[in-house]
DNA sequence: GTTTATAGTTAGATAAATCTAACATTTTTA
DNA sequence: TAAAAATGTTAGATTTATCTAACTATAAAC
């Protein structure tokens, strides 16, 4: 099947935000997350249905097809783990790191998106904790130079 | 004035990386670089001449303003960044780091550009060469498991 | 120097994504 | 339960970005 645009991707991925906190899903919800008029979301919600991803019985709640939910979350995880990525490990802010990664979700190929993931993990799962190097860069990131410790701590022979 | 569209983007880097090689622009080359139809370049150039980026003689040469060269130039760098840090930082490989770096390069915040130059200068100017981390990181996505070497290389205390 | 080939342009179509304004349905509430 | 409020839909406009087909201008070749 045609992949969707990235408009489409982001009301899907926003049904699957809305509906893990809320019983029910409407129209006017989805508007509201993703910051347009309702006749918008009908537009986006009817290009969703012709392709099997949602459910919606007019006037009423919308729901997600299994292949709908599965799509969503895959968008939903691309969003996490660049968010995590850019937060955690480059350690770009909170507010920026989520907006870039809701733009960069939609583009961003499956091969760099599992080099940000492994990256990210083996951050988390360091056996020394927060790792050295990682320090390391932040200061060299806010004072342009490397630490006077850091050849010591890296070398490797 | 008003930002760009992606695609606008699209049309000004190309003249730009064309202008690096080749003497003279021509509208069908720029359609070869972004493999479209001569009518969309010519559209897209005349809405880039009205916001004064381009100047294009009819059936003639295109130029970049020099308004329209800091922009492009701006665009590419972000483009060569991303790229480089996709491709040397991440272990991406060549071609898809060029195809999403692409794309990025459109929607990436500054502060988080700034982080991903940074973050590639770090490795660069590593007074180790090579980083060790680095390395370790490599083994990591391809093995799964950090090397055994791993935590008496990197205990800082 | 005409003809032919190449390149560029215009016109008109299509699709996506948005909006406003007007209308329809449901739900709430008095 | 009838009026009012909230929500949803439709119709129609706009912008961007593409395309094909038809036409025009410039350059090359004979």
């Amino acid at each position: 099947m045609k992949k969707l645009t990235q408009s489409l991707e982001d009301y899907l991925e926003a049904i699957y935000v809305i509906s893990l906190t809320s019983k029910v899903i409407r129209v006017k919800e989805i508007a509201k997350f993703l910051n347009v008029k309702t006749p918008s979301v009908v537009d986006a919600v009817g290009r969703l249905t012709e392709r099997g991803l949602v459910i919606h019985e007019k006037y009423g709640y919308l729901e997600l097809t299994g292949k709908g939910y599965e799509l969503a979350k895959e968008v939903n995880d691309k969003h996490e783990k660049v968010y995590k990525f850019f937060n955690e490990v480059l350690g770009v802010s909170d507010n920026i790191s989520k907006k870039d990664a809701c733009n960069i979700e939609h583009y961003i190929s499956k091969e760099a998106m599992d080099r940000m993931i492994k990256f990210t993990r083996f951050v988390d799962t360091c056996p020394e904790g927060y790792p050295e190097w990682l320090k390391n860069f932040n200061y060299y990131a806010k004072h342009g130079r490397h630490p006077s410790n850091c050849t010591k701590n890296n070398v490797s022979k």
